[in-house]
DNA sequence: AACTTATGTTTACACGCGTAAATGATTGCG
DNA sequence: CGCAATCATTTACGCGTGTAAACATAAGTT
């Protein structure tokens, strides 16, 4: 059960902080995604049903938490692109943002580092 | 106008050699992704609005060619992921791999030469 | 108790996608 | 020439998504 893209937009706002209210939610997001609240009621019952937050009544209303962890979906996410386009392995990825001129100074002196690091720890 | 994961299937095989006819494409895709020649068609003929491919009759059939190339098409969807989950940066998606333990060491020693040559070239 | 407000639940609807069946057109063969 | 085979084009249909309107319900207010 995979969750779309506008359910994922939901999800980052309770990543970044849990438990909310729809109406939290709806704060956050709203200006710049320019929904509605029954819009964002629809993608939180979307994700209830597909066992991605879970929800606990707060009087009123409903404080939603997520169940599905960021690490997980990002996983899910990043190896299907990975798997799709780049046969499964990393050098050919980075390359292509190398080849594209997509890495900053900043992006190398890190990468230097992890290497460095995996060189250590030899994990 | 993106082109979904079923029409980058078919792509993928234009992309491995072209021009092709529907006939060789479904013979090349047909087995894996057990499709009829009828979606293969559907499929060829939303790539064509999405100008995505280009047909040229050839007698009683098509020809088709990829109008896209596959290096746009990779490029879209990486930094969609990019963007989306690592905030535009490249260093955090390779940790984020590197803490799955999905570097191979090949990837690493790739990965340390691509490193080695954007020292020296400096682009 | 009736009315308003806050919140959640149900229903809707158009669009793209995956998948193909149905139909149409062209051509080779008997 | 009429029929069968070969392609292509059109139509279909269920499902998920993005987006919300409509409806229901509970609680606070007069």
């Amino acid at each position: 059960m995979t969750i779309s893209e506008a359910e994922a937009v939901v999800m980052d706002v309770l990543w970044g902080k849990a438990p909310r209210t729809a109406e939290e939610i709806l704060a956050e997001v709203g200006p710049s995604q320019n929904w509605q609240e029954g819009t964002v009621k629809s993608l939180l019952n979307r994700l209830l049903k597909k066992d991605a937050v879970h929800a606990e009544r707060d009087g009123r209303r409903y404080l939603y938490t997520p169940l599905l962890l960021r690490e997980q979906y990002v996983q899910q996410e990043s190896k299907g692109l990975l798997d799709r386009l780049f046969g499964g392995r990393v050098a050919p990825l980075v390359a292509h943002f190398s080849e594209q001129r997509k890495l900053s100074e900043k992006d190398i002196a890190e990468l230097r580092k992890l290497l460095a690091e995996l060189d250590n720890e030899q994990h």
